[in-house]
DNA sequence: GTATAAACCTACCGGACGGTCGGTAAGACG
DNA sequence: CGTCTTACCGACCGTCCGGTAGGTTTATAC
């Protein structure tokens, strides 16, 4: 069993690596960050450090796919066990939130960095987006269908879902004035009720917007 | 007056320059953007580049004030001689948003590059993007003391307001199904009236969203 | 105790990049 | 005509980066 035990071993180290770099990748992105950057981070030289990885992109690549599997195990596999529509719309967004405020920073890698990839590495990754991006945007349709939405195109409403979410990594310290749970919960409120009181929007409608 | 016309072909050509790299750095991110690429764009070596700019961090810190005195002068300015409370939030959104899906770049730029500046050049750009924000949070604190925004933080709400609109310039494609100008009203709608029915809210409360 | 494989390291390579130097061709100006 | 400035170019430099070859230490296996 003692197999058991290095294997495991490697495993932890290698989720050291993984972890090591996507919090210095944050922080300087990806093409400012060197592979002795991470080495050193790790206590190691760059050498060693190729003992674990294949490669610069292919460490960037598997962080964005650790980044979606969480996605998928924290947020779309339990948002499916609720039945109700709106209050699933309310959970995705929410626990959403929390995985980027909370997360170690993969998602965020995620959603900054694809441009570094390979285009093959890119195809991947973009196809695993654009399955949460259609299943998101399937929510607010089956809630439109129900009646129960506002008349706005849900394709821009998904965008702007994932817009106001994923911002939330370009400002959100963890030393901040609100807690993650508090943050999510604004974020809800202010995507599903908007910014201005229902009665004070009477007195806006008609009124336009034009630039002279 | 062949020194006025010289030193206004000189001002085009260094537009012409900041243009090409704008769009290119928009392209590929910054640190992927050799000078030889802007170089090549515009047809030259990288040593006749260098007689317009001062090196590469100056470029782009200069392309990102361009930007800033672009929202400065379509968003930040009209908005101030418009006396109505929420229909100066609705043109600021609206004019924000559609700076970003028909601007050349600049304001993008702005939003995603900053970890490449110096430290000072940094600290200017984080200055001048913050007075845009704070004057922003200003507008909802007002309507909050007037009594027409809902029960949220305005600092999430800003963030938030920001969020849906920088993420314009990740997915908005100028030959998609809706144009600038329904994009800026659909976003408009989202943030002010938000995402479901005021009548199917009442459904809804006193439902929290907490994790098993 | 010896084989064996994992976990590293030292030293190096080729290439790309930002930036510089010393020009030169072309037009304006007197 | 000669001078001066503007707008470039070819060649080059030092540095840093991703990646590799080949060795050495360390822990386990029998």
């Amino acid at each position: 069993m003692k197999a058991q035990k290095k294997r495991s071993a490697n495993k932890d180290r290698l989720a050291e690596v993984y972890r090591a770099a996507a919090e210095i990748i944050l922080r300087k992105g990806y093409d400012a960050t060197s592979i002795n950057d991470i080495a050193n981070a790790l206590g190691m030289t760059k050498a060693g450090l190729y003992h674990y990885i294949n490669g610069k992109k292919e460490l960037l690549f598997d962080i964005m796919n650790f980044g979606l599997d969480e996605l998928e195990e924290e947020v779309i596999t339990p948002a499916q066990s609720i039945p109700d529509t709106a209050a699933r719309l309310r959970f995705i967004i929410a626990s959403h939130a929390r995985l980027v405020t909370m997360g170690g920073g993969a998602i965020t890698i995620l959603v900054d960095e694809i441009r570094a990839l390979t285009p093959a590495q890119n195809r991947k990754i973009t196809r695993r987006k654009r399955a949460h991006f259609d299943r998101l945007r399937e929510v607010l349709n089956k809630l439109k269908s129900e009646g129960m939405l506002q008349d706005v195109d849900t394709t821009v409403a998904t965008f702007s879902l994932l817009g106001m979410i994923n911002w939330l990594s370009r400002w959100f310290k963890q030393d901040g004035a609100l807690t993650e749970e508090q943050i999510a919960e604004e974020i809800v409120k202010i995507a599903l009720d908007g910014l201005l009181r229902p009665e004070s929007r009477a007195a806006q409608r008609g009124l336009r917007v034009v630039r002279d």
